[in-house]
RNA sequence: GGGCGGGUGGCGGAACUGGCAGACGCGCUGGACUUAGGAUCCAGAGCCGCAAGGCGUGAGGGUUCGAGCCCCUCCCCGCCCA
């Protein structure tokens, strides 16, 4: 062996072996049962970076691991290359987004393959070949037919910095998610997939998820937002027109003191009174030129203006004055709604101001009854009604269930459901990225791209200048075709496809990335789907993942894909920041690139970093100390192989003699084993929550990996190497079972060192294998198991001593081992024991007094 | 405002099911080896205290023989949503 840890000189050798033996290909165990490993593909806008290099590794330790224990591994990679960014950095310097892409990639594999992950790179797609796009396109016309596909004109959300439509998920405060410009409304005609008819169906889901984050399936469940509720007809007082409002407190309406419409309400100036038309047209006027952000928002005041009409509360046939106020919305619900000011802040906030009243009809369940005269805000809890006619007594959720039967049967309303996830606007006015199939005949219309047309092909002459119409539509090439159907000329649609169509259903192309006939073969499809393990940032856990999740739905549909959900275990993991613990970035210079540091410290380094500064889902600073740590830990592996190389032929058979401190490395060797195979695997800790409650919890948490405690273990092993010098045969075999048990259990973080030194300690024996695909090392549990344990000894609860036991001791022989220490005894001196608790193997508390 | 996470040494983080708080690493201190040490090996270290001992997991209360962990009240931080 060399003298030295070099890792330069040994990391891309194994690389190279790897490749060779093809020991990362899929498919190579036919018999064995399956795994599928899987890290959310990147997007190659620039170079790699360190939260590139932290989700690679994460899924790479448990790919590497699960392929040792015996599993048939998938795990694949490819790059999300169509989009904004790359067009974007276009417009600025020229370059062709395909070039620069096509470099990106480049780098990216080079940095991919310098850190040794171990992918299945036969099966690498990249979403910007046609033989990729061709089958969004496929997918797009296939959901077209069944309706899931569909054109609309409609409110959309328009980017003033990327030009385009963007989904409502991409729009974070009015602001662009990722370029942060202002967004704002445009009417437009526009291609959307009729995600909403799956609402049902993707919140059901979510209840089978239970090896995803809670925090995540929650934060789908409120994007999808279901919320039960009643649409109520008011009817106009003296007019023959109806409000309808959109409440999801219905059992509050005995204490509807007020109605509102939003100002763009179509009945709005016709409800009006002469008396008011003034003052109501230039409140009007006046809200069209503010956002709905700074009207509807938290701190925005209450404003509004008296129609003059009045409504009739159907449940009690009063007249209440109809209001035009800036805090309801045209678009939510029926752009009406009714006012409890009792029970309802925002109403409460607005009768105040104008002097309209309050009435309580809902008392809590618990606690003070509450009275109009002093309260000091709404209350708006659920409660007994109270002042509500026939329903007064009732629990609210009852009353809301009866008062919604009710209204449909006596004809005045009808309860509903109301879902904040909308539909999926997917067009987008921009070059890079999947040509919609679609041509517009004169005659015909909007016809599709015959399936056998396919792909419809991005032309790469386009200019990109971001302003004005789609670059695509200056194509003349392009856009001129003949119409599918009569052949006369026509025009290609020259929008493009939203790259979330590009990635909802790439890991299952992975399956078969060649395939020319159809998008995935379905056969694989059965043995590989779902997704055993997907790796990724949270950041996505709205948009991407349930796109993801709608789409393979539509896969199942149509007999593609095996399961409804894509993805069995979720693990989401935390940023790197940079050494200031502030995000990486060229403003604040902090940046760390992972190419460097590889040259610098190797890629074993770099990764076991990754995985000892904290568990995955936590967010981490790069720590330069931290890397030299990691670095010099792996030096020390190293460094203690060299100094016991004489225990590298050591007969196995002498490990049964090991008594003594040879023993005692035995034992932690096994336990080690223990440790950091437990470091992998998952356990379910949370129990269904019996109450019955309405959270959503209760599902069972997922385990989470701690690659970091699993290391730590490592750490141990090697420094209890250092403390023990071996004398006998029997020595050197327990050495030797320490060594290799570090090799390999050090394989699936830092798989480069952990080859070279496994094949160093088996020499001849390891010739032409690769512990890549070596199995997992077993524990033997009867030797984890100590024969002595340190039993803690405790006088009213607090630490006095400890003693040494027999694992078996009972009450009797601890207690008088306990009571014979000296400090025991003082202690004791002089007081009567009350008690004693006997914990057996853990501790023993004299209770005195 | 709502939802979900968190708060443990100088720092990153450990701690099974209520049972020795601080594993492991960084940084720090001392020693050995050495021409040298910013390498390496060994040792030390929560805080206060010479010691005996006391105090310690955001604050305060409770349950318990025993609480980082369970319950109540409150403060602070992060993320997501309004």
């Amino acid at each position: 062996m060399n003298e030295r840890y070099e890792p330069q000189s040994i990391e891309s050798r194994w690389q190279g072996r790897w490749r060779e033996a093809g020991v990362f290909e899929a498919g190579r165990r036919p018999q064995a049962e399956k795994r599928y490993v899987l890290e959310m593909f990147p997007y190659p806008s620039g170079a790699m970076h360190m939260g590139h290099a932290r989700v690679y590794t994460i899924g790479d330790a448990l790919a590497r691991y699960l392929r040792m224990k015996g599993f048939d591994v998938l795990h694949p990679i490819g790059f999300d290359a169509l989009g904004l960014p790359a067009e974007n950095a276009a417009i600025k310097d020229g370059k062709h987004p395909r070039t620069r892409t096509e470099e990106n990639i480049v780098s990216f594999r080079a940095e991919m393959r310098s850190l040794g992950y171990s992918f299945d790179w036969d099966r690498e797609i990249v979403t910007a070949d046609p033989g990729y796009y061709r089958w969004n396109q496929w997918f797009f016309l296939k959901m077209l037919e069944k309706g899931i596909v569909y054109r609309r004109t409609g409110k959309a959300n328009w980017c003033t910095g990327c030009n385009t439509v963007i989904a409502n998920e991409q729009v974070v405060d009015e602001t662009c998610e990722r370029c942060q410009s202002k967004v704002v409304e445009k009417l437009i005609p526009e291609w959307a997939f009729r995600i909403t008819s799956y609402a049902e169906d993707l919140l059901a889901g979510l209840d089978g998820l239970t090896e995803w984050p809670e925090r995540i399936t929650t934060m789908q469940r409120n994007w999808i937002g279901r919320s039960e509720g009643a649409e109520v007809d008011f009817a106009v007082a003296g007019s023959p027109r109806k409000v309808k409002v959109f409440t999801t407190r219905v059992d509050t309406i005995h204490g509807c003191t007020y109605v509102v419409l939003a100002p763009e309400h179509p009945l709005t100036s016709e409800l009006t009174i002469p008396a008011q038309r003034e003052a109501v047209q230039a409140f009007v006027e006046r809200m069209r030129r503010t956002d709905a952000q700074e009207r509807t928002g938290e701190g925005a005041p209450k404003e509004g203006v008296f129609t003059g009409a009045h409504a009739v509360n159907p449940f009690t046939g009063e007249e209440v004055p109809i209001w035009v106020a800036n805090f309801v919305l045209a678009e939510y619900g029926t752009g009406a709604v009714m006012s409890v000011p009792a029970h309802d802040q925002r109403d409460f906030e607005f009768a105040k101001k104008y002097g309209l009243p309050v009435r309580v009809v809902i008392q809590p369940a618990r606690g003070e009854p509450i009275e109009e005269a002093a309260l000091a805000a709404a209350y708006t809890d659920d409660g007994r009604l109270v002042h509500s006619a026939s329903y007064s007594g009732l629990e609210s959720a009852e009353a809301r269930r009866r008062m919604g039967a009710d209204a449909r049967e006596k004809g005045f309303g009808t309860p509903t459901v109301r879902w904040h996830l909308r539909d999926w606007g997917f067009s987008r006015q921009r070059y890079w990225g999947t040509p919609i199939p679609i041509v517009y005949c004169e005659e015909h219309g909007a016809v599709p791209v015959p399936l056998d047309q396919l792909p419809v092909v991005l032309p790469d002459e386009a200019i990109i200048t971001g302003t004005g119409e789609p670059p695509l539509a200056k194509v003349p090439g392009f856009v001129n075709t003949a119409c599918p159907v009569c052949g006369k000329p026509a025009r290609r649609e020259t929008e493009t496809m939203d790259t979330f169509v590009d990635s909802s259903w790439y890991h299952a192309r992975y399956l078969s990335p060649k395939d020319e006939s159809r998008p995935f073969d379905p056969q694989a499809a059965r043995r590989w789907l779902p997704v055993d393990v997907y790796v990724g940032g949270p950041e996505h856990a709205v948009m991407h993942l349930l796109y993801f999740r709608f789409w393979n739905r539509v896969m199942q549909e149509l007999g593609l894909a095996p399961t409804a959900e894509p993805v069995k275990r979720l693990v989401t993991q935390g940023i790197v920041n940079g050494p200031d613990g502030r995000k990486m970035s060229k403003r604040w210079g902090n940046v760390v690139a992972p190419g460097p540091m590889v040259s610098r410290f190797g890629a074993d380094t770099v990764r076991l970093f990754m995985l000892f500064a904290a568990p995955p889902e936590k967010d981490i600073d790069w720590s330069d100390e931290q890397v030299e740590g990691l670095f010099r830990f792996l030096a020390r592996v190293w460094r203690i192989f060299v100094a016991r190389e004489a225990c590298f032929g050591a007969p196995a058979a002498a490990l049964g003699q090991a008594g003594g401190e040879a023993l005692e490395l035995r034992r932690r060797t096994h336990r080690t084993i223990q440790r950091v195979t437990g470091s992998f695997e998952a356990r379910a800790q949370v129990q269904p929550d019996e109450a019955g409650s309405e959270r959503a919890g209760g599902q069972p948490g997922m385990a989470d990996l701690k690659f970091n405690t699993g290391i730590a273990a490592l750490m141990e092993l090697v420094n209890a190497l250092y403390a023990f010098e071996p004398a006998s045969d029997a020595d050197r075999a327990a050495v030797r079972e320490a060594l290799v048990a570090v090799a390999t259990l050090l394989a699936p973080f830092a798989p480069h060192v952990a080859e070279e030194l496994w094949h160093a300690v088996l020499g001849a024996a390891a010739e032409g294998r690769l512990l890549a695909e070596e199995p997992w090392p077993a524990f033997d549990a009867a030797l984890c198991a100590a024969d002595v344990v340190t039993v803690a000894v405790q006088v009213n609860g607090k630490l006095r001593g400890e003693v040494q036991a027999p694992v078996a001791a009972g009450e009797a022989e601890v207690r008088a081992l306990a009571e014979a220490l000296d400090k025991v005894q003082a202690h004791l001196a002089g007081k009567i024991v009350r008690k004693v608790v006997f914990v057996p193997k853990r501790l023993v508390n004299f209770v005195v007094g």
